[in-house]
DNA sequence: ACCTAGACGTA
DNA sequence: CGTACGTCTAGGTA
C-alpha cells in the first residue's frame, strides 16, 4: 500500500498544504462521541483518537493535499502564560478519558506517516502560523483545520479555515467571504474583533456589552484597535464607557491573541510530505485501539483509491445458438458437471411469468438463445426443459424466484439450483438498498453490466436493424450471466469464510423456491362478498363525511392532512399537537388526544371517516388483483428486512386488517378455493419474548414461559412482588406494553407516551421490571455493546446484520443504530425460526402426500389451505414442523385454527 | 408520469 | 423519544 503520489507531475503552485491543530481537533472529538462507546478491553478511552483519525482520513480524501502536518500543543504552559498567568486558566481538567489519548494519535500519525510538530513554550496555533506563512511564501495553498477561532485571522487568499460545526463530520468552510459575512470584518480585522469582545475560552475576557455586531461596527469606523482607541472620545453611550472602562483588557487580549509566524520549526512547509503508509504498523495500532472495518475500509479507500471512476465493462463475446441446435449446445457446454451461471429473459408477477431469453456462462463460455414459446423450435424447448430439470447439473441464477414463476408457467422444473447471487448478497450485508446485478457488479466485481437500452443507443447511430437489437439482447443477457458466475464466487466466498453458507443452501434458496411456488398458488378471494363490503364500506364513508361537513359547515377533503389543519386548527380553535414539516400532525393520536381534551364532534366524524374509508381502499385495490379462478397473488421479497423477515407487496397480505371488527370484516373474504374446503392459520405464541427469553437466559423469563400462568400476568407479578391472582388488568397492560416495548429499544419517555402516564411513572416501572429481570436488562446492554465492537448483530442461526451507525458522532443516528441492533437479534431470530418451520411444513407436506398447501407467511403465523378430509392430519404436521424449527431454552408454543375463513381461521 | 409527506395497516 | 415493512391519498413537480 502507499500513498498516491501527487507531487511528480506537480509544479509548485499546486501544492496544498493541511495543517491540523492536533490538540484542540482531539478535544472536539472527544466531546463529539460519546467516551463510554469507545472503551478497549484494556480500559483505554479511544473516543477522540478515533474522532480524530476519522476527520483526518475525511480531509485526506476530501481535500487531497500533496502535504500535511500535524501542530500540538506540548504543555498548557507557553509565552502567553508567562505574560498573563491566567491565560487559558479556569479551564477545567481535562477529563481523565481523554489522558493519553493525544499521543496515541500521534502513533496513528506516525503509522501514517504523517508529520506532526511541537514547540517549547509555544502553542500549536503558534506553529499553525508559522508554518502558514513559510508555505505561502513558497506559493503553496494552505487550509487549515482548527476547533480554535483564533486561526480566523490566518485567512486570506489561499488560506482557508476548516472548522469543525458538529461533530466530527460536518466542518464550516471559512474562507475570506466567510468570515467577513460572519463576522462583519475581514480576516484581517478578526484578531481586532476577538480582542473587544473576548474569548472565554482563553479567560480573556472582552469589554461587557460588546458583542460582535457592535465591535464590527466600530471597526468599520476606525479600522483597527488602535483606530478606535484614537477616536476613544468619539464612541457613544454605554458600550463606549463600557470600552474606555476595560480598554487595558482590550489591549491585553489584542496582544495575545496573535499569532507567532515566525517560530524556528524543525520542518519546513516542503517537507511535510506524506511518507508512504506503513500498513502492517497502522494495523497494529488499530488493532491496539480495537478499530473495526470500517475506519479501516475508508482509510484504503483514500490509500487506494484504484477504482476508476467508470468501471470497465463486463468483457463478454456475444455468441447465440443458432435453431435446432440448443441440445447440442448443452451438451457440448454445459453438461460437464461445471456450474452454469443462468440469465433469464422475461417477465414475471402475480404468481406466473413468461421467458423470451436465456443466456449462459458456464466456464468461460458464453451464449444467448431467443426461447420465445411460439417461435422456439420443439426440440429446443424440450432440450432446454430437461436441461433445467436436470439436478446434476448445477446453476446459479441471480434472483431465481422471478424466472421461477416463468420456468414454472412453461410447465417447466427447474433443479440443480446451487446458489442464488441475490440472496448471497442479501446474507452478505442485508442492509444494501438494492439487490439489482448492476448494482452488485459495480460493489463487488467493479465491472459494469453491458445494457440493452446502452447497445441499442450505439446500434441506432449505426443505422441497426433487428439484428443489431438482438444482439444487443443477447449481449445484456450474457453480461448479465457472466456477472452472476463470477459474483457467485466473490459472495459464496464470503459466506464460507465467516461459517453461513449454509444459510444460502438450506434456508433463503429452498425457500426462494418454495415462495415461487406459494406466490403462484395464490389465495382465493370472495369476489362478491368484497363487492358488498366496498358498497357498505363507501355509504358509511359518505355518510360520516357529510356529518363531518354539516358540523364545521363546509365541505372539504377529508383525506387532505393540509386542510385538516386548517379547519382543525385555524377555524375550530383547537389545542395545536405535535409539530410536523408541514405544521401540526393531524395523526390518529393527536386526534385521540384533542378528542379527550376537546370533545368536539368533527374528530369523532374524521376519525371515522378515516379508519372507513381506509378500510375501503383495502377492499377496493384488492378486488382487481383476483385472477380468473379469483385467486390474489402477492409476491413475497426476500431481500428487503434488512432483519431477515420477508416482505409482501402487490398486494401486500402481510398487513390485512385485524384489530378493528370492521378490518375483521375484511379478513372474512379470504376463503378456501375450488377444491379445498378450509382455511388454517397457525402461529407461534409471543415468539419474540420467546426468544428474548432464550437469548437473555434470564432465569425470571424462562421460568414465565415454563409456568402455567399467563406470560404477562407472571411477569407483572414478578415484577411488582405480588401474587398473580392479585395482578389486575391495567397492571397486566402496561406490563405487556413494557415487554414488547424492550425489543425495540423503548425509552422510559416512549413507554410513558404509550401508556399515557407520567415519564417518572414509566421510570419507575421499568426499574421494577429490570430489578426482577436483570438478565434481560443485561443481554439488551451487552448486544449493543457487543455490535458496537464487531460491527454487527447475529440472529441465532447466524444471520448478520452490520450496523455502522452505533458509532456515529451524530447522536441520533447513533441511537437508531442502537435501536436496531437491540432488536435486529431478536426479530431476525423469528424470522429464521418461522422459515425453517416453513421448509419443514412443506417438505412434510408432500412427504405425506396431502393436498394441503401454505398459501401465505405473515412474519409469525403461516396460512394453509386444507383439502377434504385432511384438516388434523395437517394439523399434525404443522404443530410438529412449527415446534421444531428451533431448539430454544423455552418451549415454542404453535397454535392452530381452522375455518372457512380466514377470520374464522383465527384462534 | 413520477416524487414526497403524511397517515396507517400488520407483526 | 419503539423495530420491521407497504400502500394509499394529496399535492406537488415533470
Amino acid at each position: 500500500m502507499s500513498w498516491p503520489n501527487p507531487r511528480l507531475a506537480g509544479v509548485s503552485n499546486s501544492q496544498r498544504l493541511l495543517l491540523l491543530d492536533g490538540h484542540s481537533l482531539a478535544y472536539r472529538a472527544f466531546f463529539a462521541l460519546p467516551a463510554e462507546n469507545f472503551v478497549t478491553t484494556t480500559g483505554q478511552s479511544t473516543n477522540a483518537v478515533y474522532g480524530f483519525t476519522s476527520m483526518l482520513i475525511n480531509l485526506l480524501r476530501d481535500e487531497e493535499p500533496t502535504h500535511v502536518g500535524v501542530a500540538f500543543d506540548l504543555s498548557r504552559v507557553s509565552f502567553r502564560t508567562e505574560s498573563y498567568a491566567e491565560y487559558k486558566a479556569g479551564r477545567s481538567k481535562s477529563p481523565d478519558e481523554f489522558k493519553g489519548q493525544v499521543s496515541l494519535i500521534q502513533d496513528v500519525l506516525d503509522a501514517m506517516g504523517i508529520r506532526w510538530l511541537t514547540k517549547e513554550n509555544y502553542e500549536a496555533d503558534d506553529i499553525i502560523a508559522t508554518l502558514t506563512a513559510q508555505a505561502r511564501a513558497d506559493g503553496m495553498e494552505v487550509l487549515i483545520c482548527s476547533g480554535d477561532r483564533d486561526s480566523y485571522q490566518l485567512v486570506g487568499d489561499e488560506v482557508t479555515v476548516l472548522y469543525p460545526v458538529q461533530g466530527v463530520s460536518v466542518l464550516s468552510r471559512m474562507d475570506a467571504p466567510a468570515v467577513e459575512d460572519k463576522y462583519g470584518v475581514p480576516p484581517n480585522r478578526y484578531r481586532h474583533l476577538a480582542a473587544l469582545v473576548g474569548e472565554d475560552s482563553d479567560n480573556l475576557p472582552g469589554i461587557p456589552g460588546v458583542g460582535p455586531k457592535t465591535a464590527a461596527k466600530w471597526l468599520t469606523a476606525y479600522d483597527t484597535v488602535d483606530g478606535i482607541i484614537e477616536h476613544l472620545d468619539q464612541i457613544k453611550g454605554k458600550a463606549g464607557q463600557s470600552l474606555r472602562d476595560h480598554l487595558p483588557s482590550v489591549q491585553r487580549n489584542f496582544e495575545l491573541n496573535q499569532l507567532r509566524d515566525d517560530l524556528e520549526l524543525d520542518l519546513a512547509p516542503g517537507q511535510l510530505t506524506i511518507d508512504v503508509l506503513d500498513g502492517p504498523a497502522v494495523n497494529k495500532i488499530f488493532d491496539t485501539l480495537q478499530f473495526r472495518g470500517q475506519i479501516r475500509d475508508r482509510l484504503n479507500a483514500v490509500l487506494a483509491p484504484d477504482e476508476p471512476a467508470v468501471a470497465e465493462a463486463i468483457e463478454i463475446d456475444v455468441e447465440t445458438i443458432p435453431s435446432g441446435e440448443m441440445g447440442a449446445w448443452l451438451k457440448d457446454n454445459a453438461s460437464s458437471g461445471m456450474p452454469t451461471a443462468v440469465s433469464f429473459r422475461g417477465s414475471w408477477g402475480r404468481g406466473t411469468g413468461e421467458l423470451t431469453g436465456i443466456a449462459f456462462s458456464v466456464d468461460g463460455t458464453t451464449a444467448y438463445a431467443d426461447i420465445t414459446s411460439d417461435t422456439v423450435d420443439p426440440d429446443d424447448d424440450k432440450a432446454l426443459g430437461q436441461w433445467l430439470a436436470d439436478a446434476k447439473q448445477p446453476k446459479i441464477v441471480h434472483d431465481v424466484k422471478g424466472p421461477l414463476l416463468a420456468i414454472t408457467a412453461r410447465g417447466w422444473e427447474l433443479a440443480g439450483l446451487v446458489s442464488d447471487t441475490a440472496l448471497a448478497a442479501y446474507l452478505v450485508n442485508p442492509g444494501r438498498r438494492t439487490f439489482d446485478l448492476g448494482a452488485l457488479s459495480s460493489a463487488y466485481l467493479h465491472r459494469e453490466l453491458h445494457t440493452e437500452a446502452q447497445a441499442g443507443a450505439e446500434q441506432l447511430t449505426l443505422d441497426g436493424g433487428e439484428d443489431e437489437a438482438d444482439e444487443a439482447i443477447a449481449a445484456e443477457q450474457i453480461s448479465r450471466a457472466v456477472a452472476t458466475g463470477q459474483l457467485r464466487d466473490v459472495l459464496d466466498g464470503e459466506l464460507i469464510d465467516r461459517n453461513a453458507a449454509g444459510l444460502l443452501a438450506d434456508m433463503e434458496l429452498p425457500l426462494a423456491q418454495m415462495l415461487a411456488t406459494m406466490e403462484g398458488r395464490g389465495i382465493a378471494v370472495d369476489l362478491d362478498y368484497l363487492q358488498e363490503l366496498s358498497k357498505q364500506f363507501g355509504g358509511e364513508v359518505e355518510h360520516v363525511a357529510s356529518e363531518a361537513y354539516s358540523i364545521i359547515g363546509h365541505e372539504i377533503n377529508l383525506g387532505s392532512p393540509k386542510q385538516l389543519q386548517v379547519v382543525l386548527f385555524d377555524e375550530l380553535g383547537l389545542p395545536k399537537t405535535k409539530k410536523i414539516k408541514s405544521g401540526y400532525t393531524t395523526d390518529a393520536d393527536a386526534l385521540k388526544g384533542l378528542l379527550e381534551q376537546t370533545e368536539h364532534p368533527f374528530l369523532v366524524a374524521l376519525m371515522r371517516h378515516r379508519d372507513i374509508s381506509r378500510l375501503k381502499s383495502v377492499v377496493d385495490g384488492l378486488m382487481p388483483l383476483a385472477d380468473d379462478a379469483s385467486r390474489v397473488h402477492t409476491t413475497f421479497q426476500q431481500t428487503i428486512a434488512a432483519t431477515g423477515r420477508l416482505s409482501s407487496t402487490d398486494p401486500n397480505l402481510q398487513n390485512v386488517p385485524v384489530r378493528s371488527a370492521e378490518g375483521r370484516q375484511i379478513r372474512r373474504s379470504f376463503v378456501p378455493g375450488a377444491g379445498f374446503e378450509s382455511l388454517m392459520t397457525a402461529d407461534y405464541s409471543q415468539i419474540e419474548m420467546r426468544i428474548m427469553a432464550h437469548l437473555s437466559g434470564d432465569a425470571g423469563l424462562i421460568e414465565a414461559f415454563n409456568s402455567n400462568e399467563d406470560l404477562h400476568t407472571f411477569v407483572a407479578a414478578r415484577a411488582y412482588r405480588i401474587e398473580p391472582k392479585d395482578v389486575d388488568g391495567e397492571t397486566r397492560r402496561r406490563i405487556k406494553a413494557m415487554s414488547y416495548g424492550l425489543a425495540y429499544g423503548l425509552s422510559a419517555f416512549g413507554l410513558s407516551q404509550q401508556l399515557r402516564i407520567t415519564p417518572a411513572e414509566a421510570r419507575e416501572q421499568m426499574e421494577a421490571y429490570f430489578e426482577r429481570f436483570g438478565g434481560v436488562r443485561d443481554y439488551l446492554r451487552n448486544v449493543v455493546a457487543e455490535a458496537r465492537v464487531s460491527g454487527y448483530t447475529e440472529t441465532i442461526m447466524g444471520r448478520r446484520r452490520y450496523l455502522p451507525d452505533l458509532n456515529s458522532d451524530n447522536r441520533q443516528r447513533r441511537e437508531m443504530a442502537e435501536r436496531m441492533a437491540l432488536n435486529a437479534p431478536i426479530q431476525g431470530s423469528a424470522a429464521d425460526i418461522i422459515k425453517v418451520a416453513m421448509l419443514g411444513v412443506e417438505r412434510a407436506l408432500s412427504e405425506a402426500g396431502v393436498q394441503s398447501r401454505v398459501l401465505l407467511q405473515v412474519h409469525d403465523e403461516l396460512v394453509l389451505e386444507i383439502a377434504p378430509g385432511e384438516r388434523e392430519q395437517v394439523e399434525a404436521i404443522v404443530h410438529e414442523q412449527m415446534a421444531a424449527a428451533a431448539d430454544l431454552d423455552v418451549p415454542m408454543e404453535v397454535s392452530v385454527g381452522v375455518g372457512p375463513n380466514w377470520e374464522d381461521a383465527a384462534h
